[in-house]
DNA sequence: AGCATGCATAGACGTATGTCAATATAGACG
DNA sequence: CGTCTATATTGACATACGTCTATGCATGCT
């Protein structure tokens, strides 16, 4: 099953338990947010007007190798907060922000009445 | 600084790039989350009527050992996600709704104009 | 064709994490 | 007081994770 799918399919945690296959999901999702320098890169693509960030851009705005940016970029693209597409030399990310407002919807609490 | 209160500084994803120090505290939360087995112990608290959950109905619900059921209790307290409070012989944890208003708050994607 | 540049992958290494069995602590109750 | 029950803490262990260096793979340029 999707991963996206299956954020669709998860009742707020307000509102329900999750059962084990959903739990597993998002918890997926959550890992991948749950590291600093992950959160920064996925910030800098999700404020940028244009909603394109080139991976050199990311790069020069940490002290961190190449690689490990990479790897993070693959980490928040393999559930689904990000895209890429090759154009020319560079690869440009994008936000999914289905995804982003899935999670939100999960965390939402209800408002007071 | 607390937990709450970085949350409650830290601008949505989609506005503007965390710092370093909002994404490490941002962080710590999220990896709360990012574990199978917590999401569903915190949706097993936050839906419940009364929003009391006493331990032992969390142990009950899983096929893991009580040690561990208690370490993941404490991991969910120390981000400030649950509280607890001890009466007689139990425990009861409770949800702390702010925290998880922050959090979709920051991940919240702004509507579509 | 050959080289330079931008990004990804592979492998290594130390640290963090999830789990358990064993033990400790705290309160209730005889 | 002693003991039972409910929960927390400790220590051990295997696995996962974040980071790096080295290398590979495209694409563009001369």
């Amino acid at each position: 099953m999707e991963l996206l799918q299956i954020l669709e399919c998860s009742p707020p945690l307000t509102r329900e338990p999750l059962d084990a296959e959903q739990a597993a999901g998002v918890a997926r999702v959550f890992k991948a947010l749950g590291d600093p320098v992950r959160l920064r890169i996925l910030s800098i693509v999700a404020s940028r007007e244009g909603g394109e960030v080139c991976v050199c851009d990311i790069t020069g705005a940490f002290e961190l190798s190449q690689p490990t940016i990479s790897h993070h970029l693959k980490v928040l693209k393999e559930v689904d907060l990000l895209t890429s597409e090759r154009r020319a030399s560079w690869v440009y990310y994008r936000l999914v922000p289905e995804t982003l407002g899935e999670l939100s919807a999960l965390l939402g609490v209800p408002a007071t009445v």
